[in-house]
RNA sequence: GCGGGUGUAGUUCAAUGGCAGAACAUCAGCUUCCCAAGCUGACAGUGCGAGUUCGAUUCUCGUCACCCGCUCCA
């Protein structure tokens, strides 16, 4: 399973669609850059889904909202303070707890605090007593100082999630739309979080972009729509090419629900990382009214709504939809690679890697290749490449032979390959090459425009 | 962060206390070249830093990164 992740990436590197950050420098924990044909899948993913969240709906709107954010949101959020743990680690079986959870613990059996600390508390997990480390303040937001002093009256935190952007425009969004529940904001965005264990490539990493909308409902009818977007969010995976076995629903027991969280069920992917082979692609959750309630209760400023048609008032209900842009990249692309048989130049089978993204997904659409160099192909060629760029991202390879060229194209998942061969020049015609079935058709020059467009619907 | 493993060209792998090799890939050239063909040539490496040593890619220490576990939850 490991092999799997480890042959995405190296294609990634080799292919540049993925880099380790700063490497020169021997790299940064987790930290990932994207090349030039990663940022076009990834940007291609983002586009989908704000195409199908937000464009192609009446009910929801979009917004983009700062990364840096009042202290006070957090606060009222709760992540100030569930975010930050006092976390300790016993030296005997090095598992970790929360020293605060340790000593509640004592206290519950016991019926006093431990009198010398955590010196008096047994380990849970090997029984060993006293042996835990100096507890350390583990804060899950990153940190930064605005102004020219660095205290701690500019602290501010980096946002952890980019759903506090919306709910705190909620009431901007709501009156300048003029939207009504049912109705959702959607954002796409930069993240931030010090995990404590970041790493399998850009499955966790530190920084990271989300996908998300806060769908905002009439309480009583949150329960429908949570189901609503469950099935929504998992035909969208499936629609842009992901295989139904690799995912599946989970949902979350009761006890390790977030802060915020009535319910949520996860869509996992199998990423092969976990020890059952699925881990965490998407998270669908019921927030409740507690984001819209809370930040009314600490700003003061009342975020219920006022519903003219049963003259009821109530504070909307959320549900939200919450994709990691790296992680579904990574989706796509573990589910895209494949690797087949092509006959070679003799005749002979040798092994094809192919990414069979969607056409949609793929970062080059269409690749231009004259046969030859010296044939005097590559003008017409060229000209043909500079109009398909008007529609798409397109390709030009005049280098070494074309079944290379082909395997070259495949490797990335472009869907088609157009080749200006030596009779062009007479019949101005082409060959269109296409990637899955490696079959190949004769279009004249003239309809190669058209041709691709009615192939590549939605790219 | 803790424990274990790993670190040699872009990639996959060799080798060695004394000049670091190959394959594939890449680039240039030749070849009317439609599925990784052939020929010629080129580029390119011991993660980083210190120590031991006459000499370190090899031994030691530190550091950085990656992988596997513990936590996380997009």
């Amino acid at each position: 399973m490991a092999d799997r992740m480890d042959t995405i990436v190296s294609l990634s590197k080799r292919r540049g669609l993925v880099y380790p950050s700063g490497e020169i420098y021997g790299g940064l924990r987790a930290a990932w850059d994207y090349g030039p044909l990663g940022v076009e899948l990834k940007e291609n993913i983002r586009r989908q889904w704000w195409k199908s969240m937000v464009q192609a709906r009446d009910d929801i709107v979009g917004l983009d909202s700062s990364v840096i954010l009042a202290r006070e949101v957090w606060e009222a959020s709760g992540h100030v303070e569930v975010f930050a743990d006092p976390l300790t680690e016993c030296r005997s079986c090095h598992k970790r707890f929360r020293a605060d959870h340790l000593e509640e613990v004592y206290e519950a059996k016991h019926g006093h605090p431990p009198a010398h600390g955590l010196d008096d508390v047994n380990c849970p997990n090997c029984g060993t007593k006293g042996a835990f480390t100096e507890p350390r303040m583990f804060n899950g937001m990153l940190r930064t100082y605005l102004g020219p002093v660095e205290d701690e009256s500019g602290l501010a935190y980096l946002r952890p999630e980019t759903a506090q952007g919306i709910f705190v425009n909620y009431l901007n969004v709501q009156s300048s739309s003029r939207k009504k529940p049912p109705f959702g904001i959607a954002q796409t965005g930069k993240s931030f979080r010090n995990e404590i264990t970041p790493g399998n490539f850009i499955f966790r990493t530190r920084e990271l972009e989300q996908m998300e909308m806060e769908y905002f409902v009439k309480p009583g009818t949150d329960e429908e729509w949570h189901q609503y977007w469950i099935d929504a969010r998992l035909a969208w995976h499936v629609d842009l090419g992901i295989a139904k076995d690799n995912l599946r629903l989970c949902e979350h027991p009761k006890e390790k629900l977030s802060h915020y969280s009535k319910r949520t069920v996860d869509i996992e992917y199998r990423f092969g990382i976990s020890g059952d082979g699925f881990d965490e692609l998407e998270g669908i959750a019921n927030r409740t009214d507690f984001d819209l309630s809370t930040h009314s209760k600490a700003s003061g400023v009342d975020l219920s709504y006022f519903d003219q048609e049963s003259g009821e008032r109530w504070t909307p209900y959320v549900i939200e939809p919450a994709l990691g842009l790296g992680r579904s990249t990574l989706a796509f692309l573990m589910d895209a690679y494949n690797e087949d048989e092509a006959p070679n130049a003799k005749g002979k089978m040798e092994t094809r890697t192919v990414l069979r993204l969607d056409h949609r997904l793929a970062p080059v659409k269409v690749a231009v290749l004259p046969l030859s160099r010296n044939a005097d192909l590559s003008p017409k060629a060229r000209d043909l490449a500079a109009a398909l760029r008007r529609h798409w991202n397109v390709d030009f390879d005049d280098a070494s032979a074309i079944g290379r060229r082909y395997r070259r194209q495949d490797e990335i998942g472009t869907p088609y390959c157009v080749t200006v061969d030596f009779e062009t020049v007479d019949d101005d015609a082409v060959t269109v090459r296409e990637r899955d079935s490696m079959s190949q058709e004769r279009i004249g020059l003239d309809q190669v425009e058209s041709y691709l467009a009615a192939k590549l619907v939605g790219c």
